[in-house]
Formats: structure tokens, C-alpha cells, sequence
DNA sequence: TTGCAGTCAATATC
DNA sequence: GATATTGACTGCAA
């Protein structure tokens, strides 16, 4: 009877007491695989029979959460649980303690210093394996991936950011030897960070990481010896002449430099990047916002016109959807961060456009009432809006497209293939694209663009799958209180947004903000918006 | 098949 | 030299 219950009307978790939050954690325990198989004791049978040990989503945890990877620390700082394997009851129940438990917070000092610095040394030598992760310590991230609470991804971001530029570290050395990603990858990251709740399990992992990473103590040490090595190693391989062998270099370091230095298999045949000349990024920018969602037929057309690959024309329509999503993200994690205050107008004049959805978004789970609707806008929408508004001309002139959108982009969830169809359609109201090319809005596009435009069909498909992945996930996310947050010693202060007190309600008061903003913007533009709240 | 998330890695820029 | 941009690729899901 309380299984059903719970199943049929689980409590926000927010308003769910210790005791109360442990089926949950069990259950995403088991969800994870980790308590698969084992039956678990029942509440009142302690310490059941060991079911799986859940080792390392503890122990890193509490570890204080360092990189599990690199280093794996002891957890002296903070953890109490023991870092002996537990049961799976145990370890749910140190999940739950831990919590309440006010890690060992990191320091949002900037510098990522460490409070306390229990650890660290331990594993020093090891610093950092970080790539590839063992198996173990893999596993570890990802349970740690699938526990953790709603991170804040901007602040974290932001935060390393500050720690990297304050210590002179770069994106490379950090991400090659903290995340395991390339330079261009941590750029990215760094810069576009999604909003968590966006996120898929293996989209997090980069900001647990981080996280954890945050929360070592000797982070920046760490790092700091790493460049040193890496630049001995240089140095040495530099003298030596050429040798490739560098095996000098602490091995126990994973890093790869080594690798990359060293005249690896080089990639016989690459075959060259293809550059997009300007006008040709022009009239693909121009043909994705009469259709974001090209018919294939229209892509053909595209590729003929601009003397481009189909596929470079569909990987091109691919990225720039993602990254305009990107964009609205961020555009939408400031506005929100102001927007609690006075609401009203991020920076980006456009809030008019996503802002509002993605509020909502945000909120989403908040509002779950509410639904997904709020979504953000669509991709292109936002920026593009704001631009585009002027858009409408555009607009005008693919309207037909449009049509599909049956529910307004914006209750779906914004996001991926929503967007699509429906958005489109919508956009016609309002402005897709992107922030780029400020100009166009209004400027009939030429040819491709027309080409584009003709085609209305586009769009079936998407539709069906943008809305549903987000709502899922969001919601809860959205929901989770910060106490896990303590388990990753969630800075506070960085992500001030972040909910330590009451999410819930600072996501409606943005997502009201957002509302009224918009209902302002609109009123004084006269546009012809739908709202749906 | 189509679209997306995540990344890589080549280039561009700063 | 470090960071940002971006075309392409991989793996997944619907």
C-alpha cells in the first residue's frame, strides 16, 4: 500500500522529511542498478544482508568529493560514513544522512581552495587519471552522476572559471586532466553551460566532476603540478631532440600529454575541414529560420545552391539547432539569475523571448502544473526573436510552414525536437534564430533561404519528441532540493540561484517575472504573442 | 530514419 | 599560446 502510494503520488522532494526521502533513494538506487538484485532489508532489518555495496557512490561523496578519478581521497574530511563497503541499506542510509550533511563544502572562495584540506595528498601521486577512468572510479562518477542533486551548472562553470584564471591554469591542461575532454570541449562547456536539468546522465558528468573537482582541496596543486610536469616533460623531450618516448613522464599521471605529444599515429588521411564561407553560413542561417527543420528535399536544394555536401548541410542544420539551444539556455540561467530581482530584463534585451520560456522552463518542474510549457522557446526563437523580430518578415515569408505547430512551441518543452514543428510555426510570430547575423531578421533572403521555404512539410516528424524528454527529467530535477547538494558541496554562494532555500518558489517568482516582463514587452510592441501560462 | 547530446579536433581569434 | 568556434562523428532513442 505505501508502494502504490508513493508511486502514484510521490511527495516533492522538498517536502519529504529524512525518513521520508529514503524510498527514493532507493529507488534510484535501484534504478542505477545498484540494488539490484539484492532484497533489500526492510526498514526495519538494518543491515540486511549485504546486498551490493554501493562503495564508491559513498565514498567519493563524502570523500568530499574530490575527483573521484584523479584522486581518489580518503574521505576523512567529510564523510562519516565509513568507507568500507556497505550494504546497500547502508549506504542508502548514508546517503541520506550525508544529505543533511553538510559536507565539507567547498569554498566558493574563489580559488576553489579548499577548506579544509583533509586529504588530499593520499593519492597524490595518482592525481590525476582522469580520463579514461578506471573502472572503478568510473563507476563511481556515474553513480555519483545518477545521485546528485541538481547542480548548478553555471556556478560551477563560473567558478572554475574564476579558480583557472586566478591560477593561471588552462582549459586544456584542466580538461585533459580533470574531465577528460579536449580543449575545445572545456570551452564550451565553460562557456555554454546547459542547465542541468537538460542534462543527460553522461551530459553531467563534466559538471560533477567539476564539482568534485571544486571541492579538493588541492585542485589547484594539483593542477599546478601537472603543468609542471607536463612542462618538464616538454622541456625534456624538447632537449632530447624529438624522442618520442616519453615515458618519463610519471606514468601514474594519466595524462596524456604524453600521447599527444608524441608523434601518435598520425591521422593519415584527414580529410579537410570544410569552412563555410560567410555567405554561405548567411543563407543557411537564413534558410533556418523560414524552416529549422529542413525536409529533405530541401536540403538537397540548399546543398546544390551553396555547392555544399548534403550532409554538410544537415550537419550544419544539426548544430546550429543545438547550439541555438545552447544559447538559449544561457541567455535564460542569467536572465533567470537577474531576473530574481528585478526580474525583468536580463541582459539579453530579448528576454522577451525565451526568457520567459525559459523561465519556465526552469521551472518547469516547477511548475509542473504548469507543465512543460514553458519551455523555452524554441531554439531559434529566442535570439533569433529578439532579432528577429524583425523577423517577422521572414516570417512572412515562410508562413506557410509554420502551420504545423499545433500547441505552441512553448508549452513543450522547448527543447529539442519541439522545437522543431511547432516552433516553427510559432516562430513565425517571433524570432528564431539565433543570435546571429543581426541583420537578417528582416532581410528577405535570397535564395536559399527561399528554397527552404517552400518546403512546408518540414517539420512532422520532431514534434512528438522534443516535448517529452524534458518535462521528465526536469521535473524532478528541478524539484530535488539542495540537500544532496551538500554531498557535492555545492557552493552556495556561486550558485546563488541555486535553491538551498526555497526553489520552488524563487523558480515562479522568475518564471513570474519573466510573465510580467513579457507581457510588458508585448504590450508596448503590440506583437501578436500567444501566451500560455 | 531522423534528431539530438556530447565530443573531437581543426581552425580562427584573441 | 590559450581560448573560442564550428564541421563532423558516435551513440542513442523514438
Amino acid at each position: 500500500g505505501s508502494v502504490s502510494d508513493m508511486l502514484s503520488r510521490p511527495k516533492p522532494w522538498s517536502k519529504l522529511t529524512q525518513k521520508g526521502r529514503e524510498p527514493f533513494i532507493r529507488m534510484q538506487l535501484w534504478l542505477n542498478g545498484e540494488l539490484g538484485q539484492g532484497v533489500l532489508p526492510v526498514q526495519g532489518q538494518q543491515q540486511g544482508p549485504v546486498l551490493h555495496p554501493v562503495p564508491p557512490l559513498q565514498d567519493p561523496l563524502q570523500q568530499g568529493c574530490v575527483s573521484s578519478e584523479s584522486t581518489p581521497k580518503t574521505s576523512a574530511s567529510c564523510s562519516p560514513a565509513p568507507e568500507s563497503p556497505m550494504s546497500s541499506s547502508d549506504s542508502v542510509k548514508s546517503l541520506t544522512e550525508l544529505v543533511q550533511q553538510p559536507c565539507p563544502v567547498i569554498d566558493t572562495s574563489k580559488d576553489g581552495k579548499p577548506p579544509e584540506a583533509s586529504d588530499a595528498p593520499a593519492s597524490d601521486s595518482q592525481p590525476s587519471t582522469p580520463l579514461p577512468l578506471s573502472g572503478h572510479s568510473a563507476l563511481s562518477i556515474q553513480e555519483l552522476v545518477a545521485m546528485s542533486p541538481e547542480l548548478d551548472t553555471y556556478g560551477i562553470t563560473k567558478r572554475v572559471k574564476e579558480v583557472l584564471t586566478d591560477n593561471n591554469l588552462g582549459q586544456r591542461l584542466f580538461g585533459e586532466t580533470i574531465l577528460g575532454l579536449t580543449q575545445g570541449s572545456v570551452s564550451d562547456l565553460l562557456a555554454r553551460p546547459k542547465p542541468w536539468h537538460k542534462l543527460s546522465l553522461k551530459g553531467r558528468e563534466p559538471f560533477v566532476r567539476m564539482q568534485l573537482w571544486l571541492n579538493d582541496p588541492n585542485n589547484v596543486e594539483k593542477l599546478m603540478d601537472m603543468k609542471r610536469m607536463e612542462k618538464k616533460a616538454y622541456m625534456k623531450r624538447r632537449h632530447s631532440s624529438v624522442s618520442d618516448s616519453q615515458p618519463c613522464e610519471p606514468p601514474s599521471v594519466g595524462v596524456d600529454y604524453s600521447q599527444g605529444a608524441s608523434p601518435q599515429p598520425q591521422h593519415q588521411l584527414k580529410k579537410p575541414r570544410v569552412v563555410l564561407a560567410p555567405e554561405e553560413k548567411e543563407a543557411l542561417k537564413r534558410a533556418y529560420q523560414q524552416k529549422p527543420y529542413p525536409s529533405p528535399k530541401t536540403i538537397e536544394e540548399l546543398a546544390t545552391q551553396l555547392n555544399l555536401k548534403t550532409s554538410t548541410v544537415i550537419n550544419w542544420f544539426h548544430n546550429y539547432r543545438s547550439r541555438i539551444r545552447r544559447e538559449l539556455f544561457i541567455e535564460e540561467i542569467q536572465a533567470g539569475s537577474q531576473g530574481q530581482a528585478g526580474a525583468s530584463d536580463s541582459p539579453s534585451a530579448r528576454s522577451g523571448r525565451a526568457a520567459p520560456s525559459s523561465e519556465g522552463d526552469s521551472c518547469d518542474g516547477v511548475e509542473a502544473a504548469e507543465g512543460p510549457g514553458a519551455a523555452d522557446e524554441e531554439p531559434g526563437g529566442p535570439a533569433a526573436a529578439a532579432k528577429s523580430q524583425g523577423g517577422p518578415a521572414e516570417a512572412a515569408a515562410a508562413p506557410a510552414e509554420r502551420e504545423e505547430a499545433p500547441r505552441p512551441a512553448e508549452k513543450t518543452e522547448p527543447p529539442p525536437a519541439g522545437p522543431a514543428g511547432p516552433d516553427d510555426a510559432q516562430d513565425a510570430g517571433r524570432p528564431r534564430p539565433p543570435p546571429e547575423g543581426p541583420a537578417d531578421g528582416p532581410r528577405p533572403v535570397p535564395n536559399p533561404a527561399a528554397a527552404a521555404g517552400e518546403d512546408a512539410a518540414t517539420s512532422a516528424a520532431r514534434p512528438a519528441d522534443g516535448s517529452s524528454a524534458l518535462p521528465s527529467t526536469s521535473a524532478p530535477a528541478a524539484r530535488r532540493p539542495s540537500s544532496l547538494q551538500s554531498l557535492f558541496g555545492l557552493p552556495e554562494a556561486a550558485g546563488a540561484r541555486d535553491s538551498r532555500d526555497n526553489p520552488l518558489r524563487k523558480k515562479k517568482a522568475a518564471n513570474l517575472n519573466s510573465i510580467i516582463h513579457r507581457l510588458e514587452k508585448a504590450a508596448s510592441r503590440e506583437e501578436p504573442i500567444e501566451w500560455e501560462f
